[in-house]
DNA sequence: GCCAACGTTGGC
DNA sequence: GCCAACGTTGGC
């Protein structure tokens, strides 16, 4: 069996955050409205259910990880890209061809306090952290296991 | 609201 | 295939 990887995933609270994960039925949701290839590869080929992803809230005051959350469902196409209804709609994309993929997520566990973007680049152990790059645009992106771990500690210790 | 850093589009 | 113009992301 394959190891568990990890990921983090972007959002922004006013959209969508992890509080409006955490009121769904069985505390589960479809990761709709990707639309980046890179991100998307990662989701329709690399995400396996059990993985776990840092749930990070963007635009946000501060910008923090808030939690994590595991996969649940492994990607199949993301249905709101040819309902022409739909924010993302994306013409090319279409239910006999589709372009965009997305992967069901279930709530772990919501932090006692976020982890603001500040604290976060202070610690040795996240120097290369993906998040913290400049210019790091990616709402999709992997996760060194190092860094998960590390993140969950310091979550621990804000009880 | 600003703007740097991307990613995408489309004319050529 | 190049690259300018444009659109988006996301911290500040």
């Amino acid at each position: 069996m394959a190891a568990v990887k990890y990921w983090l995933m972007k959002t922004e609270p006013t959209s969508y955050s992890i509080q409006d994960l955490a009121a769904e039925k069985q505390q589960k949701t479809f990761w709709n409205g990707v639309r980046n290839y890179q991100a998307r590869n990662y989701m329709r080929d690399e995400m396996k259910v059990g993985d776990k992803v840092l749930f990070y809230h963007s635009n946000a005051t501060p910008p923090a990880i808030v939690g994590v959350a595991t996969i649940v469902r492994e990607s199949y196409p993301d249905h709101t890209s040819w309902d022409r209804d739909n924010k993302h709609y994306d013409p090319k994309s279409t239910a006999q061809n589709p372009r965009w993929f997305m992967v069901d997520i279930k709530l772990e566990q919501i932090f006692d306090e976020p982890l603001p973007l500040d604290t976060l680049r202070n610690v040795a152990a996240l120097k290369e952290m993906e998040l913290l790059r400049k210019g790091s645009r990616l709402s999709v992106q992997p996760v060194k296991r190092l860094e998960f771990d590390t993140v969950l500690k310091l979550a621990k210790k804000k009880r």
